[in-house]
DNA sequence: CTGTTAGCGCTTTCAT
DNA sequence: ATGAAAGCGCTAACAG
């Protein structure tokens, strides 16, 4: 009876046992050489124990891990960083830090990095290929170790070229070379799954709103909802097929656009959930129902999708999977290590607001 | 007619000029030695002219900017890390890095840094006082140079520890140090202002489901419904107040218990407006109709709430505004400056899920 | 105004 | 197995 969410689990974690006096003293940090002092033995050993670098005698092993312990010892991850060339940090790139498109994904990245000592730099390109360029040159710059870059909107060439100088992982393309990884999602396929649920419900006239101009998810999506309907031999009109943004507004005013025009359709395939929110409530305005009068399925099922009302039939995308296995894939790069990656593939959500046509 | 969805102004840059060859050349990093040289110059001079710290000959700096322009040159960041003492990096604490709740906040933080050369490495603290900090102890450790707590779980007295290894600044409590800012909005106006909207309409029956126990937020929020049923004479009926803890989930299940238990309301007032999300379900299951049967009334403005069906009467939070003033505050703080701090007040939007009570 | 000289805190040969 | 020493790339006295 409950609707489910998208989630992916979100750990109620019980980290047991911490000291708030432990770490709090305000004197400055201690240094490794402090510790050897400490222990009497000489900063290389310090460092050697630290990094496993090399055997060190037990009895030297126990001075320097007692006095690490006593003087609440950490090693600065800045003269690390210097010294190694390696910052323990990547960098993410987003299209809208403020979407629920990208926080699954980054939620699946975060769950990837903890605990692997990387922490993440998020920056936003705003869907903007030049801001995103100057995005990931700031990044470079703060010498991040990699990159992953959701949704970008730049040329796999301009990926290639970065990634010579560091490793980097894209979504939404396919990409695969030393020190760059690119994977997507068939969009074309869950657009046409879409479109098959709605056919099979009888509908003939399925409206469809389209994602943004020259935006390749949402180009394959129509491709997808094209292919389905010649399939089934239902002629494509171009007249219910209306632009839209990916953004709630444009899903409102293209259906408030169908519904003006008068265009004849029966249901709606929204490029996206967010567009899909939007037709929602412009038939809401009209005063027609879902699923009763109009039949509406999304696209993406973002976590919300489970309770609009009626809660959305959509496809899901396995947001934060990608998420998690971009992060891995980094990681693998960035050891030099090989990657082979396989995301789970997407599937229909049946909600409530797909109909079967009456009659 | 188009709803007005809360956010901030969505800045679709027009970076003009760059081109690509020019830093994508992967040979390694050019370091301020080797510029230095090239401009026949002395590293200090270098230096000096990098950070402004010293007059230097119009001939000599032309030519290390000429110098720094050919080689492409970017000083390295761990490098002044180590030396100056100061990462150029803030830490971010949220508790769920996927909530539309932060996301607004975390925008705003976002607008404050941009253009200033510090970048943000965000981490969750889950609601949990023990992982959060865990978190703030690994921000400490890579050595941030401030941090932002949103909502944290955490213990006044443990922030104003923790600000004494660095400037904190922290949503949801009053704090005011030389080296800790916390503000707060004022959640018992709100839930006042929400209240008296409903009250005002007619309603004498309103429900109220709670935030999470012991959360501020939902506490004061809890008591400013109490203050303004008593202001309007209303008697407290602790049976149609019941629990939420600021998910979905709990608005459904907890508006569904009331509903099952045959409780007397005419109105809701759920805590947040995720939780309105789910009363909203809950009561779209059982047929009962927004606004017509019952009035429902949120808290927040998320972004989505524009487009709920119908469109959800809420108490806006400037989330973007506290971001952006958060970190704006942490900046001042980190340069040792006085700060001082308003963030605009919570107000009623009334949308389409209140109505007068018909009698 | 400018160059020389020490390091920031850590890792890593290179000896022993 | 361990210590001494030489930097990573940059800045900040300190002298001129």
């Amino acid at each position: 009876m409950l609707p489910t969410a998208q989630s992916c689990p979100r750990p109620s974690s019980t980290l047991a046992r911490f000291h708030l006096s432990d770490t709090l003293t305000p004197n400055a940090p201690t240094t490794l050489i402090e510790v050897a002092q400490q222990a009497g033995v000489s900063p290389s050993t310090v460092s050697r124990i630290l990094n496993g670098t090399a055997k060190v005698s037990d009895e030297k092993r126990r001075a320097v891990l007692d006095a690490i312990a006593k003087m609440n010892f950490a090693p600065n991850p800045m003269a690390q960083a210097l010294k190694k060339g390696k910052s323990m940090t990547i960098g993410i790139v987003v299209q809208d830090i403020a979407s629920p498109f990208f926080d699954e994904t980054l939620h699946g990245i975060d769950q990837a990095l903890n605990g692997t000592g990387y922490a993440s730099v998020i920056v936003s390109g705003h869907w903007n290929a030049a801001e995103e360029i100057d995005r990931i040159r700031l990044l470079l710059a703060r010498k991040v170790d990699g990159i992953i870059l959701l949704s970008g909107r730049i040329t796999d060439e301009s990926v290639l070229q970065f990634s010579k100088h560091k490793p980097i992982v894209s979504t939404g393309r396919a990409l695969q070379t030393e020190r760059a990884l690119g994977f997507k999602i068939d969009n074309e396929y869950g657009a046409r799954l879409a479109t098959q649920h709605l056919i099979e419900l009888g509908h003939r006239h399925i409206a469809f709103i389209t994602g943004p101009a020259n935006h390749t998810d949402a180009d394959e999506r129509l491709s997808g909802y094209k292919k389905a309907l010649a399939e089934a031999g239902i002629a494509y009109n171009p007249k219910i097929v209306v632009d839209g943004d990916f953004h709630e507004n444009s899903g409102l005013r293209a259906t408030t656009h169908l519904l003006e025009t008068k265009q004849k359709f029966t249901a709606i395939f929204a490029a996206n959930d967010l567009c899909a929110y939007g037709a929602r409530l412009s038939l809401y305005r009209k005063g027609i129902r879902v699923p009763e009068d109009i039949s509406l399925i999304g696209f993406d099922d973002l976590p919300s999708s489970a309770y609009t009302t009626p809660p959305l039939t959509t496809v899901r995308q396995p947001l934060c999977d990608i998420g998690r296995i971009a992060a891995q894939a980094l990681l693998h790069l960035i050891n030099g290590d090989a990657v082979e990656t396989s995301i789970p593939p997407l599937e229909l959500v049946v909600r409530e607001t797909t109909k079967r046509l009456k009659n």
